[in-house]
RNA sequence: UCCCCGGUAGCUCAAUCGGCAGAGCGUCUGACUGUUAAUCAGAAUGUUGGGUGUUCGAGUCACCCCCGGGGAGCCA
Protein backbone atom coordinates (compact mmCIF):
# COMPACT_ATOMS: atom_id res chain seq x y z
CA UNK A 1 0.00 0.00 0.00
CA UNK A 2 1.09 3.48 -1.17
CA UNK A 3 1.62 6.09 1.94
CA UNK A 4 -1.11 8.50 2.23
CA UNK A 5 0.47 12.06 2.95
CA UNK A 6 -0.43 14.19 6.06
CA UNK A 7 -1.82 17.05 4.24
CA UNK A 8 -3.97 14.84 2.26
CA UNK A 9 -5.04 13.22 5.21
CA UNK A 10 -5.71 16.36 7.76
CA UNK A 11 -8.12 17.85 4.34
CA UNK A 12 -9.81 14.61 4.40
CA UNK A 13 -13.83 14.72 4.00
CA UNK A 14 -14.72 11.18 5.24
CA UNK A 15 -13.43 8.83 7.35
CA UNK A 16 -10.95 5.67 5.86
CA UNK A 17 -10.79 2.44 6.78
CA UNK A 18 -7.08 1.50 5.47
CA UNK A 19 -3.74 3.64 4.94
CA UNK A 20 -0.38 3.90 6.24
CA UNK A 21 1.47 7.14 6.78
CA UNK A 22 4.91 7.48 6.96
CA UNK A 23 7.21 10.37 8.70
CA UNK A 24 9.08 11.87 11.34
CA UNK A 25 8.24 11.58 14.99
CA UNK A 26 7.83 15.34 16.50
CA UNK A 27 7.06 14.22 20.02
CA UNK A 28 5.40 11.23 21.74
CA UNK A 29 2.61 10.64 25.02
CA UNK A 30 2.71 7.58 26.44
CA UNK A 31 0.07 6.45 28.51
CA UNK A 32 -0.26 3.05 30.44
CA UNK A 33 -1.39 0.53 27.69
CA UNK A 34 -1.45 3.10 24.86
CA UNK A 35 1.17 6.06 23.19
CA UNK A 36 0.04 9.29 21.31
CA UNK A 37 2.62 9.56 18.40
CA UNK A 38 2.39 13.12 16.71
CA UNK A 39 4.35 13.00 13.11
CA UNK A 40 5.15 14.97 10.17
CA UNK A 41 5.90 14.13 6.61
CA UNK A 42 7.15 17.82 5.45
CA UNK A 43 4.12 17.76 3.47
CA UNK A 44 2.57 20.88 5.80
CA UNK A 45 3.09 21.97 8.71
CA UNK A 46 0.51 20.28 10.68
CA UNK A 47 1.80 17.07 12.29
CA UNK A 48 -1.16 14.34 12.88
CA UNK A 49 -1.65 12.21 15.63
CA UNK A 50 -1.43 8.48 15.84
CA UNK A 51 -3.18 6.47 18.77
CA UNK A 52 -1.35 3.43 19.12
CA UNK A 53 -2.33 0.63 21.18
CA UNK A 54 -0.50 -1.71 23.51
CA UNK A 55 -2.08 -4.22 21.38
CA UNK A 56 -1.08 -2.51 17.89
CA UNK A 57 1.60 -4.81 15.75
CA UNK A 58 5.41 -3.33 16.62
CA UNK A 59 4.53 -1.31 19.92
CA UNK A 60 7.19 -3.44 21.48
CA UNK A 61 9.31 -0.54 20.02
CA UNK A 62 7.10 2.48 20.61
CA UNK A 63 10.20 3.48 23.13
CA UNK A 64 12.58 4.32 20.38
CA UNK A 65 10.10 5.95 18.29
CA UNK A 66 11.04 9.40 20.04
CA UNK A 67 11.46 12.98 18.51
CA UNK A 68 13.63 12.64 15.29
CA UNK A 69 12.92 9.03 14.28
CA UNK A 70 11.08 7.73 10.98
CA UNK A 71 8.00 5.19 11.66
CA UNK A 72 5.57 3.93 9.35
CA UNK A 73 1.76 3.94 10.99
CA UNK A 74 -0.90 1.70 9.66
CA UNK A 75 -4.41 2.32 10.32
CA UNK A 76 -7.93 3.36 10.02
CA UNK A 77 -7.88 7.12 9.19
CA UNK A 78 -10.84 8.70 12.37
CA UNK A 79 -12.99 11.04 13.75
CA UNK A 80 -10.99 12.37 17.05
CA UNK A 81 -12.46 11.82 19.74
CA UNK A 82 -10.21 14.10 21.46
CA UNK A 83 -9.92 17.88 20.77
CA UNK A 84 -7.36 19.57 19.24
CA UNK A 85 -7.62 17.99 16.07
CA UNK A 86 -10.41 16.40 13.28
CA UNK A 87 -8.75 13.46 12.60
CA UNK A 88 -6.15 10.68 14.21
CA UNK A 89 -5.12 7.25 12.61
CA UNK A 90 -5.97 4.80 14.75
CA UNK A 91 -3.03 2.65 14.37
CA UNK A 92 -3.30 -1.41 13.80
CA UNK A 93 0.62 -1.33 13.34
CA UNK A 94 3.81 0.89 13.35
CA UNK A 95 6.82 0.15 12.19
CA UNK A 96 10.50 1.87 13.22
CA UNK A 97 12.15 2.81 10.20
CA UNK A 98 14.97 4.58 11.62
CA UNK A 99 15.65 5.47 15.03
CA UNK A 100 17.04 8.43 16.27
CA UNK A 101 19.67 8.52 19.51
CA UNK A 102 17.47 11.14 22.15
CA UNK A 103 20.75 11.17 23.44
CA UNK A 104 22.67 13.14 20.46
CA UNK A 105 19.45 14.02 18.34
CA UNK A 106 20.16 17.83 18.65
CA UNK A 107 16.43 18.50 17.52
CA UNK A 108 13.92 18.61 20.77
CA UNK A 109 10.66 19.56 21.11
CA UNK A 110 10.76 23.42 22.26
CA UNK A 111 12.21 26.09 20.33
CA UNK A 112 15.97 26.79 19.13
CA UNK A 113 17.54 29.75 18.28
CA UNK A 114 18.23 30.20 14.37
CA UNK A 115 22.15 30.65 14.98
CA UNK A 116 21.71 27.33 16.41
CA UNK A 117 19.49 25.76 13.65
CA UNK A 118 22.11 27.15 11.25
CA UNK A 119 24.56 25.11 12.53
CA UNK A 120 22.51 22.10 11.90
CA UNK A 121 21.13 23.23 8.46
CA UNK A 122 21.03 19.25 7.24
CA UNK A 123 18.46 18.98 10.11
CA UNK A 124 16.93 22.40 10.56
CA UNK A 125 14.52 21.59 7.41
CA UNK A 126 12.69 19.07 10.20
CA UNK A 127 11.77 22.36 12.48
CA UNK A 128 8.11 23.85 11.81
CA UNK A 129 9.85 26.93 10.68
CA UNK A 130 12.36 26.09 8.37
CA UNK A 131 9.80 23.42 6.95
CA UNK A 132 7.52 26.44 6.16
CA UNK A 133 9.53 28.79 4.79
CA UNK A 134 11.11 25.83 2.37
CA UNK A 135 7.36 25.55 1.01
CA UNK A 136 7.22 29.01 0.76
CA UNK A 137 10.41 29.27 -0.98
CA UNK A 138 9.11 26.57 -3.58
CA UNK A 139 5.81 28.12 -3.56
CA UNK A 140 7.22 31.53 -4.36
CA UNK A 141 9.52 30.16 -7.33
CA UNK A 142 6.36 28.37 -9.05
CA UNK A 143 4.31 31.53 -8.50
CA UNK A 144 7.23 33.06 -10.54
CA UNK A 145 6.99 31.03 -13.14
CA UNK A 146 3.27 31.17 -13.47
CA UNK A 147 3.47 34.98 -13.08
CA UNK A 148 5.36 35.27 -16.55
CA UNK A 149 4.14 32.27 -18.22
CA UNK A 150 0.66 34.37 -17.71
CA UNK A 151 2.18 37.42 -19.91
CA UNK A 152 3.72 35.71 -22.57
CA UNK A 153 7.02 35.33 -20.99
CA UNK A 154 9.95 32.78 -22.03
CA UNK A 155 11.64 31.50 -19.75
CA UNK A 156 15.54 31.89 -21.00
CA UNK A 157 18.32 29.40 -19.24
CA UNK A 158 21.00 32.08 -19.46
CA UNK A 159 24.69 30.91 -18.80
CA UNK A 160 25.81 30.63 -15.71
CA UNK A 161 29.88 30.39 -16.58
CA UNK A 162 30.75 33.42 -18.38
CA UNK A 163 34.04 34.14 -20.45
CA UNK A 164 32.87 38.18 -20.07
CA UNK A 165 34.84 39.90 -17.06
CA UNK A 166 32.35 43.02 -18.43
CA UNK A 167 28.97 41.96 -17.11
CA UNK A 168 30.13 44.65 -14.28
CA UNK A 169 27.60 43.84 -11.79
CA UNK A 170 30.32 43.17 -9.09
CA UNK A 171 33.32 40.74 -7.80
CA UNK A 172 33.46 37.65 -9.92
CA UNK A 173 34.57 33.97 -8.86
CA UNK A 174 36.98 32.17 -10.90
CA UNK A 175 35.89 29.15 -12.99
CA UNK A 176 39.09 26.92 -13.70
CA UNK A 177 40.10 23.26 -14.19
CA UNK A 178 44.44 24.65 -13.23
CA UNK A 179 45.47 23.16 -10.53
CA UNK A 180 47.27 24.37 -7.54
CA UNK A 181 50.10 26.35 -8.44
CA UNK A 182 49.86 26.19 -12.56
CA UNK A 183 49.92 29.77 -13.44
CA UNK A 184 47.14 31.80 -13.36
CA UNK A 185 47.08 35.24 -15.19
CA UNK A 186 46.89 35.74 -18.85
CA UNK A 187 49.46 33.48 -19.34
CA UNK A 188 47.81 30.89 -17.44
CA UNK A 189 44.23 31.61 -18.95
CA UNK A 190 45.56 30.48 -21.89
CA UNK A 191 45.87 26.64 -21.28
CA UNK A 192 42.90 26.37 -18.99
CA UNK A 193 39.69 24.96 -19.98
CA UNK A 194 38.55 27.31 -22.14
CA UNK A 195 41.79 29.30 -22.78
CA UNK A 196 40.53 32.15 -21.64
CA UNK A 197 39.82 33.45 -18.10
CA UNK A 198 36.29 32.20 -17.24
CA UNK A 199 33.66 33.42 -14.02
CA UNK A 200 30.98 32.68 -12.57
CA UNK A 201 28.05 34.73 -13.55
CA UNK A 202 26.85 37.97 -11.94
CA UNK A 203 23.93 38.58 -13.78
CA UNK A 204 21.89 37.09 -16.98
CA UNK A 205 20.86 40.29 -18.32
CA UNK A 206 23.50 40.63 -21.07
CA UNK A 207 22.32 37.42 -22.22
CA UNK A 208 18.50 38.13 -21.71
CA UNK A 209 18.55 41.39 -24.01
CA UNK A 210 19.79 39.68 -27.31
CA UNK A 211 17.00 37.22 -26.31
CA UNK A 212 13.96 40.18 -25.68
CA UNK A 213 14.90 41.47 -29.24
CA UNK A 214 14.15 38.11 -30.63
CA UNK A 215 11.42 36.60 -28.75
CA UNK A 216 9.58 39.76 -27.36
CA UNK A 217 9.38 38.98 -23.22
CA UNK A 218 11.72 36.41 -22.09
CA UNK A 219 12.76 35.82 -18.04
CA UNK A 220 15.93 34.81 -16.55
CA UNK A 221 15.51 32.81 -13.02
CA UNK A 222 18.56 30.96 -11.96
CA UNK A 223 21.93 30.94 -9.63
CA UNK A 224 23.90 33.64 -9.47
CA UNK A 225 26.92 34.68 -7.94
CA UNK A 226 28.89 37.46 -6.69
CA UNK A 227 32.30 37.01 -4.62
CA UNK A 228 31.81 40.45 -2.73
CA UNK A 229 32.99 40.32 0.98
CA UNK A 230 29.99 41.35 2.40
CA UNK A 231 28.81 40.02 5.80
CA UNK A 232 25.19 41.16 6.11
CA UNK A 233 21.89 39.34 6.66
CA UNK A 234 20.99 40.03 3.08
CA UNK A 235 23.99 38.94 0.99
CA UNK A 236 24.95 36.07 -0.26
CA UNK A 237 27.71 34.89 -2.42
CA UNK A 238 25.07 32.16 -4.38
CA UNK A 239 21.55 33.50 -4.69
CA UNK A 240 18.67 33.13 -7.13
CA UNK A 241 17.92 36.62 -9.23
CA UNK A 242 15.12 36.95 -11.58
CA UNK A 243 15.84 39.22 -14.50
CA UNK A 244 12.63 40.14 -17.06
CA UNK A 245 13.79 42.03 -20.03
CA UNK A 246 10.80 43.27 -22.40
CA UNK A 247 11.57 44.82 -25.89
CA UNK A 248 9.46 47.80 -26.80
CA UNK A 249 8.98 48.69 -23.27
CA UNK A 250 9.91 51.68 -21.57
CA UNK A 251 10.83 52.53 -17.69
CA UNK A 252 7.12 52.61 -17.05
CA UNK A 253 6.31 49.44 -18.10
CA UNK A 254 9.37 48.08 -16.01
CA UNK A 255 7.70 49.35 -12.92
CA UNK A 256 4.32 48.13 -13.85
CA UNK A 257 6.00 44.66 -14.32
CA UNK A 258 7.95 44.85 -11.09
CA UNK A 259 5.09 46.10 -9.08
CA UNK A 260 2.59 43.53 -10.36
CA UNK A 261 5.28 40.48 -9.88
CA UNK A 262 5.75 41.50 -6.55
CA UNK A 263 2.07 41.86 -5.87
CA UNK A 264 1.18 38.27 -7.38
CA UNK A 265 3.65 36.23 -5.67
CA UNK A 266 2.31 37.53 -2.21
CA UNK A 267 -0.59 37.07 -3.27
CA UNK A 268 -0.09 33.60 -4.35
CA UNK A 269 1.74 32.59 -1.04
CA UNK A 270 -1.46 34.17 1.20
CA UNK A 271 -3.70 32.04 -0.88
CA UNK A 272 -1.95 29.00 -1.33
CA UNK A 273 0.26 28.82 1.76
CA UNK A 274 -1.80 29.99 4.01
CA UNK A 275 -1.35 27.86 7.11
CA UNK A 276 2.66 28.34 6.36
CA UNK A 277 2.54 32.13 6.09
CA UNK A 278 0.53 32.11 9.90
CA UNK A 279 3.55 30.29 11.34
CA UNK A 280 5.52 33.43 10.68
CA UNK A 281 3.08 36.15 11.06
CA UNK A 282 2.45 34.43 14.87
CA UNK A 283 5.79 33.95 15.80
CA UNK A 284 8.43 35.49 13.29
CA UNK A 285 7.16 38.69 12.69
CA UNK A 286 3.18 39.82 14.17
CA UNK A 287 3.01 42.81 12.16
CA UNK A 288 3.77 40.35 8.52
CA UNK A 289 0.04 39.92 7.61
CA UNK A 290 -0.84 43.93 7.53
CA UNK A 291 2.13 44.33 5.77
CA UNK A 292 1.45 42.09 3.09
CA UNK A 293 -2.12 42.95 2.87
CA UNK A 294 -1.14 46.60 2.19
CA UNK A 295 1.33 45.77 -0.40
CA UNK A 296 -0.52 43.61 -2.12
CA UNK A 297 -3.89 46.35 -1.95
CA UNK A 298 -2.26 49.64 -2.14
CA UNK A 299 -0.79 50.70 -5.01
CA UNK A 300 3.27 51.44 -4.85
CA UNK A 301 5.02 54.97 -4.45
CA UNK A 302 6.60 56.32 -6.98
CA UNK A 303 9.00 59.20 -7.08
CA UNK A 304 12.01 60.35 -9.24
CA UNK A 305 15.52 59.92 -7.08
CA UNK A 306 15.66 64.08 -7.12
CA UNK A 307 12.45 63.91 -5.20
CA UNK A 308 13.13 61.17 -2.94
CA UNK A 309 16.86 63.41 -1.67
CA UNK A 310 14.70 66.20 -1.13
CA UNK A 311 12.55 64.46 1.57
CA UNK A 312 15.54 63.03 2.73
CA UNK A 313 17.16 66.29 3.57
CA UNK A 314 14.23 67.45 5.10
CA UNK A 315 13.87 64.47 7.10
CA UNK A 316 12.99 65.09 10.60
CA UNK A 317 15.90 62.45 11.77
CA UNK A 318 20.05 62.67 11.25
CA UNK A 319 21.37 60.23 9.02
CA UNK A 320 24.84 58.79 9.63
CA UNK A 321 25.42 59.54 5.33
CA UNK A 322 23.86 62.94 4.47
CA UNK A 323 21.50 62.56 1.43
CA UNK A 324 22.88 64.49 -1.66
CA UNK A 325 22.01 64.19 -5.49
CA UNK A 326 24.85 62.59 -6.65
CA UNK A 327 25.21 60.61 -3.92
CA UNK A 328 23.79 56.77 -3.28
CA UNK A 329 20.96 56.14 -1.43
CA UNK A 330 22.27 54.61 1.54
CA UNK A 331 20.56 51.51 3.20
CA UNK A 332 19.12 54.26 6.18
CA UNK A 333 18.01 56.10 3.92
CA UNK A 334 16.07 53.40 2.27
CA UNK A 335 14.24 51.97 5.11
CA UNK A 336 13.33 55.76 5.87
CA UNK A 337 11.34 55.92 2.70
CA UNK A 338 9.76 52.80 2.76
CA UNK A 339 9.17 52.33 6.67
CA UNK A 340 8.93 55.50 8.00
CA UNK A 341 8.00 58.20 5.31
CA UNK A 342 5.51 56.16 2.84
CA UNK A 343 5.21 52.99 4.79
CA UNK A 344 4.66 50.66 1.78
CA UNK A 345 7.19 49.90 -1.21
CA UNK A 346 8.65 52.62 -3.14
CA UNK A 347 9.73 53.28 -6.67
CA UNK A 348 12.45 55.42 -6.97
CA UNK A 349 13.54 56.01 -10.53
CA UNK A 350 15.75 58.92 -12.75
CA UNK A 351 18.99 58.19 -10.87
CA UNK A 352 22.21 60.53 -11.83
CA UNK A 353 23.92 58.89 -14.26
CA UNK A 354 27.44 58.33 -12.42
CA UNK A 355 26.02 56.47 -9.91
CA UNK A 356 24.61 53.80 -12.22
CA UNK A 357 25.84 50.88 -14.83
CA UNK A 358 26.89 52.26 -18.49
CA UNK A 359 23.79 50.31 -20.04
CA UNK A 360 21.18 52.84 -18.63
CA UNK A 361 19.16 54.94 -20.54
CA UNK A 362 19.94 58.13 -20.82
CA UNK A 363 17.12 60.95 -20.26
CA UNK A 364 17.20 64.19 -21.70
CA UNK A 365 17.86 66.42 -19.01
CA UNK A 366 22.04 64.59 -19.93
CA UNK A 367 22.18 63.78 -15.70
CA UNK A 368 19.93 61.24 -15.19
CA UNK A 369 19.37 57.52 -16.40
CA UNK A 370 15.81 55.70 -16.78
CA UNK A 371 16.67 53.45 -13.68
CA UNK A 372 14.69 52.48 -10.56
CA UNK A 373 14.62 50.42 -7.64
CA UNK A 374 12.05 49.54 -5.19
CA UNK A 375 12.64 49.46 -1.86
CA UNK A 376 10.14 47.68 0.75
CA UNK A 377 10.05 47.70 3.94
CA UNK A 378 12.72 45.87 6.44
CA UNK A 379 14.61 44.49 3.51
CA UNK A 380 15.27 47.65 1.62
CA UNK A 381 16.12 47.20 -2.31
CA UNK A 382 14.22 43.94 -3.51
CA UNK A 383 14.36 44.62 -7.12
CA UNK A 384 16.70 47.47 -9.50
CA UNK A 385 16.23 47.56 -12.95
CA UNK A 386 16.27 50.22 -16.15
CA UNK A 387 15.37 51.31 -19.20
CA UNK A 388 18.31 49.88 -21.38
CA UNK A 389 19.90 52.48 -23.71
CA UNK A 390 19.18 51.51 -27.41
CA UNK A 391 20.49 54.18 -29.36
CA UNK A 392 24.02 52.78 -30.54
CA UNK A 393 25.59 56.50 -30.40
CA UNK A 394 24.44 57.03 -26.82
CA UNK A 395 25.89 53.81 -25.57
CA UNK A 396 29.05 53.67 -27.09
CA UNK A 397 29.47 57.11 -25.78
CA UNK A 398 29.02 56.15 -22.37
CA UNK A 399 31.13 53.31 -22.41
CA UNK A 400 33.95 55.38 -23.95
CA UNK A 401 33.04 57.84 -21.23
CA UNK A 402 33.40 55.64 -18.39
CA UNK A 403 36.76 53.75 -19.95
CA UNK A 404 35.22 50.55 -20.28
CA UNK A 405 36.80 48.26 -22.49
CA UNK A 406 34.53 49.02 -26.44
CA UNK A 407 35.78 45.27 -27.58
CA UNK A 408 34.14 43.48 -24.40
CA UNK A 409 30.97 44.62 -25.90
CA UNK A 410 31.18 44.39 -29.34
CA UNK A 411 28.75 41.53 -29.47
CA UNK A 412 25.69 43.48 -27.66
CA UNK A 413 26.28 46.20 -29.34
CA UNK A 414 25.89 44.66 -32.62
CA UNK A 415 21.90 44.31 -30.88
CA UNK A 416 21.80 48.20 -31.52
CA UNK A 417 23.72 48.11 -34.57
CA UNK A 418 20.71 45.99 -36.20
CA UNK A 419 16.95 46.57 -35.35
CA UNK A 420 17.58 48.09 -32.29
CA UNK A 421 14.33 48.46 -30.07
CA UNK A 422 13.42 50.44 -27.09
CA UNK A 423 13.48 47.39 -24.20
CA UNK A 424 13.94 47.70 -20.25
CA UNK A 425 14.51 45.19 -17.25
CA UNK A 426 15.19 44.33 -13.92
CA UNK A 427 16.75 41.97 -11.25
CA UNK A 428 14.42 40.73 -8.61
CA UNK A 429 16.63 39.09 -5.70
CA UNK A 430 14.65 35.73 -5.23
CA UNK A 431 15.71 35.34 -1.26
CA UNK A 432 15.16 38.91 -0.97
CA UNK A 433 11.35 37.65 -1.82
CA UNK A 434 11.17 35.13 0.41
CA UNK A 435 12.50 37.09 3.19
CA UNK A 436 9.78 40.06 2.40
CA UNK A 437 6.74 37.06 2.10
CA UNK A 438 7.83 35.55 5.48
CA UNK A 439 9.29 37.97 7.63
CA UNK A 440 12.72 36.11 8.29
CA UNK A 441 15.47 39.08 8.53
CA UNK A 442 18.29 37.09 7.65
CA UNK A 443 19.25 35.73 4.28
CA UNK A 444 21.15 32.75 5.38
CA UNK A 445 17.36 31.02 6.99
CA UNK A 446 16.08 31.17 3.29
CA UNK A 447 18.56 29.36 1.89
CA UNK A 448 18.90 25.27 2.26
CA UNK A 449 22.64 25.52 2.34
CA UNK A 450 24.20 29.25 2.03
CA UNK A 451 27.18 30.38 0.74
CA UNK A 452 28.63 33.68 2.39
CA UNK A 453 31.50 34.83 2.88
CA UNK A 454 34.13 33.27 4.69
CA UNK A 455 31.45 30.24 5.20
CA UNK A 456 30.85 27.22 3.28
CA UNK A 457 29.40 24.15 5.04
CA UNK A 458 27.67 21.28 3.98
C1' U B 1 37.29 45.44 5.94
C1' C B 2 35.31 48.68 10.09
C1' C B 3 32.14 49.39 14.67
C1' C B 4 29.26 47.07 18.67
C1' C B 5 27.61 42.66 21.48
C1' G B 6 28.38 37.70 22.84
C1' G B 7 30.75 32.39 23.78
C1' U B 8 29.05 28.75 30.96
C1' A B 9 25.30 21.32 30.84
C1' G B 10 22.29 18.67 24.65
C1' C B 11 19.33 23.75 24.08
C1' U B 12 18.10 28.80 26.28
C1' C B 13 20.35 31.40 29.95
C1' A B 14 21.88 32.93 35.42
C1' A B 15 26.22 33.27 38.65
C1' U B 16 26.44 40.04 43.38
C1' C B 17 32.78 43.06 44.86
C1' G B 18 37.63 38.09 42.06
C1' G B 19 35.73 33.45 46.85
C1' C B 20 32.18 25.87 46.85
C1' A B 21 29.60 26.43 38.78
C1' G B 22 23.39 26.93 38.92
C1' A B 23 18.13 27.14 36.84
C1' G B 24 14.45 26.11 33.17
C1' C B 25 13.74 23.05 29.13
C1' G B 26 15.41 18.47 26.91
C1' U B 27 17.23 13.35 28.07
C1' C B 28 16.87 8.90 31.27
C1' U B 29 13.97 6.04 35.28
C1' G B 30 9.29 5.49 37.68
C1' A B 31 4.05 6.89 38.38
C1' C B 32 -0.37 8.64 36.17
C1' U B 33 -3.64 10.45 32.38
C1' G B 34 -7.82 10.56 25.34
C1' U B 35 -2.98 13.09 25.76
C1' U B 36 -2.01 18.17 23.02
C1' A B 37 5.34 21.82 23.93
C1' A B 38 0.76 16.62 28.96
C1' U B 39 1.40 16.28 34.34
C1' C B 40 3.92 14.53 39.04
C1' A B 41 8.42 12.37 41.51
C1' G B 42 13.53 11.17 41.06
C1' A B 43 18.45 10.82 38.42
C1' A B 44 22.54 11.77 35.19
C1' U B 45 25.01 15.67 32.60
C1' G B 46 30.63 20.85 32.63
C1' U B 47 38.22 21.35 29.38
C1' U B 48 32.98 28.01 31.70
C1' G B 49 35.64 28.71 23.17
C1' G B 50 41.52 28.27 23.18
C1' G B 51 46.13 30.28 25.05
C1' U B 52 49.18 33.50 28.05
C1' G B 53 49.39 36.64 32.22
C1' U B 54 47.90 39.12 37.13
C1' U B 55 46.35 36.92 41.93
C1' C B 56 46.51 33.06 47.89
C1' G B 57 42.34 32.22 44.57
C1' A B 58 39.82 33.68 37.71
C1' G B 59 33.47 31.93 34.52
C1' U B 60 34.54 37.01 36.43
C1' C B 61 40.46 41.21 35.49
C1' A B 62 44.45 42.15 31.24
C1' C B 63 46.50 40.72 26.41
C1' C B 64 46.45 37.54 21.95
C1' C B 65 43.76 34.10 18.95
C1' C B 66 39.26 31.33 17.34
C1' C B 67 34.01 31.18 16.69
C1' G B 68 28.96 33.30 16.58
C1' G B 69 25.45 37.44 16.26
C1' G B 70 23.97 42.59 15.06
C1' G B 71 25.10 47.08 12.33
C1' A B 72 27.93 49.68 8.26
C1' G B 73 30.14 49.57 3.45
C1' C B 74 29.17 46.85 -1.45
C1' C B 75 24.72 45.13 -3.65
C1' A B 76 20.00 41.70 -5.39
Amino acid sequence: MKRTKIAALLSADGPREQIIVKGWVRTRRDAKDFSFLEINDGSCLANIQAVVDADAKGYEHIKDMGTGASVAVTGALIASPGKGQAWEVKASEVELIGGADQDTFPLQKKRHSDEFLRAIAHLRPRTNKFGAAFRIRSELALSVHRFFQDRGFFYLQSPIITGSDCEGAGEMFRVTTMHPGQPLGPEGAKADFFGKEANLTVSGQLSAEPFALALGDVYTFGPTFRAEPSDTARHAAEFWMVEPEMAFADLTDNMDLAEDLLKHCIRDVMERRAGDLELFAKWVDTSLMGTLEKLVADPFERIPYAEAVEILRKAPKSFEYEAAFGKDIQTEHERYLAEEHFKKPVIVYDYPKDIKAFYMRQNEDGRTVAAMDVLVPRIGEIVGGSAREERLDRLEARIAEMNLNMECYDWYLDTRRFGTAPHAGFGLGFERLVMLATGVTNIRDVIAFPRTYKHLEF
